[in-house]
DNA sequence: GTGAAAGCGCTAACAG
DNA sequence: CTGTTAGCGCTTTCAC
């Protein structure tokens, strides 16, 4: 079971293991008698370079990191997590990078988890959910890890960044919904710590003038049926809400109706991240399409570009599109399409 | 920015490398005087153990991995493998284990991938998706990396496996169907060269009868779209259709729907793997939730216990549950919730 | 153009 | 109970 190593090959080829290196590498040059004799052994015993060797001798992994401190479930009933992730394999597919995903349970985890980035087990890392003076940030700084922040960032950083206008959709939202005569509009937000959800917001708070009826979620199912209760308690009570993600949104749409109420004509509701059934709902869901993919995308090219030396920087994906549907406009009643 | 090392904690502590590491490790017997020295050195200079140069030292990763052939798009609109995902990585996060996940462009990099394992970059491997006589099972096996097989895999293994009965979920379906006075039931099935989509598709033949009705798609809308118009575009059209995805289900019942057909009443239509928004769909959609975060915590649990020396062993997780809604029963009316 | 040898950071015999 | 010494498989000087 002992595993086929250069040295083998290196015998078989008649050569030194540097020679093989370097046949591989193209790092200096080699004749091309000796290169062909390399390859062919190589070929023949089915070599492959043992990558933690590899790692430990040029610390690079050949892997990029994506460390999550959510609940795993949280990945099972979000769209926005798979979507993105696919973005960012399409990239990595095409140099034969790997993505190291790992769920931790607790900060001191999550610390070790990045400090061990550091020694070869990826070449860079994802951060996505940010906060406010984030602790990751000046730790992977610290640390010397290339890395992409995706989202909203106030702090000055050196890092790239993959950055989006929050703010316009939930202004078009706001519009759309006012142009239809809603006056209380309300927004139950993602959790408030999250510059994300932070920035939409305060967008929601700056287009309706008020965050009288501004409430606190945490992109669950079940908060959002408990936000969406709240609100329907109130004296006077909203008459569309707009959510942070599509899965509240249902849960608010269910809750509504299962109180009475007719969706759009008593409550309009809309949500986000467009989830890739919305369209087929009923009513068809009014979502905002944040564009996973492409920016998955873009992480990983500014993050591939960093790691191979390049300068960071900031690129502003802007793929939101607001989805108009049903949940919001009586009128229209032909399912869209989505768009990725 | 020369990152810490073992060396430097055993010098900060006054003891030698070997006593650090198994203070660490806890491998041998440490006075427990000298082990806080070494742990508070440890903590003071913020060292965690290079993974790599671990990995090369033992052959141990504290990684498994999922190679995916697929395309990532696929990734993206799939409800069973981010679902899938979060169930294996539920079982890893106890044990601070990470999940490489690497998509490949084809089948040298796929089988690159594979070897590339057996040098210590991941522990174990995860497979989906299996074929007949998959060639990944015996060069697994040649390469002796532990492995848990997902899904029906009919030539004999020593790998684990993580079965469902596929068939029981199709013979409910096609009998309620039966019940309620349907005669010619369509399926439209995953590829036919998967393991999974046969098995499902013997079991639709089995129980409908006849093979007249059976369609080959591959789990996107597009194909779902086509296949439908196909099966209702014969002189005597279906009257019922059981797609292998809810992706092909809502394809197709849009198509149906578009060309003047009501469902249920015209066409009756069933998904599979129950997305978590198929319960709120309009009409609501019959699917059968396959459990697959049930499924990805058994395929973890196995596979660790496998990398730890027990023996392999086939483990049946039965959580198919067919939900019955509005698209299979006029009557029904209101959205059921979804389950795990 | 190629070989020899050192070393990446850790673990695991083997001594004491 | 602890120190010494080899490697794990690769890359990379430094010689030739």
């Amino acid at each position: 079971m002992s595993r086929t190593t250069i040295a083998d090959v290196a015998r078989e080829a008649g050569v030194t293991k540097a020679t093989v290196s370097h046949a591989m590498s193209g790092k200096r040059p080699i004749s091309e008698d000796t290169r062909a004799k390399v390859l062919a052994a190589a070929q023949k015993l089915n070599w492959v370079p043992s990558p933690s060797a590899r790692a430990l001798a040029t610390q690079r992994a050949n892997a990029i990191a994506v460390v999550l401190a959510r609940d795993p479930e949280v990945i099972a009933n979000d769209s926005f997590f798979p979507a993105f992730i696919a973005g960012v394999e399409s990239v990595l597919a095409e140099t034969e990078t790997a993505l190291l995903l790992q769920v931790v349970p607790d900060r001191a985890a999550e610390e070790r988890a990045y400090r061990a980035l550091g020694h070869g087990r990826a070449d860079g890392a994802v951060l996505l959910d940010l906060r406010d003076h984030d602790w990751r940030v000046p730790l992977l700084e610290e640390l010397g890890i290339p890395t992409v922040l995706v989202g909203a960032y106030e702090q000055p950083t050196r890092f790239s960044c993959v950055r989006t206008d929050d703010a316009a959709p939930i202004r078009e939202l706001v519009a759309h919904l006012r142009a239809r005569g809603h006056e209380r509009i309300a927004h139950v937000s993602g959790p408030l710590d999250y510059v994300h959800s932070r920035a939409r917001a305060s967008a929601y708070v700056d287009a309706s003038g008020s965050d009288a009826l501004l409430r606190e979620g945490d992109f669950t199912a079940s908060s959002g049926r408990e936000r969406t209760a709240e609100l329907l308690a109130l004296p006077e009570r909203p008459t569309a809400i707009l959510y942070a993600n599509d899965t509240m949104a249902i849960a608010g749409l269910s809750y509504a109706r299962s109180h009475g109420l007719s969706i759009p004509r008593d409550l309009a509701i809309a949500g986000f991240d467009d989830d890739h059934l919305s369209a087929h709902l009923s009513p068809a869901l009014t979502s905002v399409s944040s564009g996973p993919a492409a920016r998955g995308r873009a992480a990983a090219r500014l993050l591939q570009a960093d790691i191979l030396g390049a300068e960071p920087r900031t690129e502003v994906v802007d793929c939101n599109v607001v989805h108009f549907r049903e949940s919001t406009s009586p009128e229209s009643t032909s399912p869209e399409s989505t768009a990725d």
